[in-house]
DNA sequence: CTTCTCACA
DNA sequence: TGTGAGTA
């Protein structure tokens, strides 16, 4: 399911596809990146280019937007979102994963055994 | 022809 | 948000 998350994010569409896939005007889009809330990339040519996931957030942008939620609120949601999303990762990195305890354990015997490991243990330090 | 930035009789 | 100008 690696793939497939790639491809979501991959730019590939110019903004006059994005347009009829989303419904929205160039004016728009081109607005709310410029407000933060999308942020395609460029290509040689300056040109915005697209990833599905960009449409995907275009159309939750419409959705808020419809809900009478203004560009400031829809920033707030996606920025909690992003802390959440941050928080999630050091309430995973603290303790230590069972490939940790497994590589210690696996240290731990090569010691034991006069075999001494070629690479110094590099197990979260964190 | 499409997209870009900038500006507003 | 729309729209026209002048580009690339």
């Amino acid at each position: 399911m690696k793939e497939k998350e790639l491809r979501r994010s991959l730019a590939v569409l110019p903004i006059g596809t994005v347009m009829k896939l989303a419904n929205l005007t160039a004016r728009q889009i081109r607005y709310y990146e410029e407000q933060d809330l999308i942020h395609p990339e460029r290509n040689a040519g300056n040109r915005r280019m697209f990833s599905l996931n960009d449409v995907d957030r275009l159309l939750e942008i419409k959705d808020y937007l419809a809900d009478g939620i203004n560009m400031a609120g829809i920033k707030e949601i996606y920025a909690m979102q992003k802390q959440k999303a941050q928080q999630k990762e050091a309430d995973l990195a603290r303790p230590l994963t069972d490939n940790d305890v497994r590589r210690i354990l696996h240290d731990e015997f090569l010691n034991i055994g006069g075999l001494k490991a070629k690479d110094g243990p590099e197990y979260p330090t964190h």
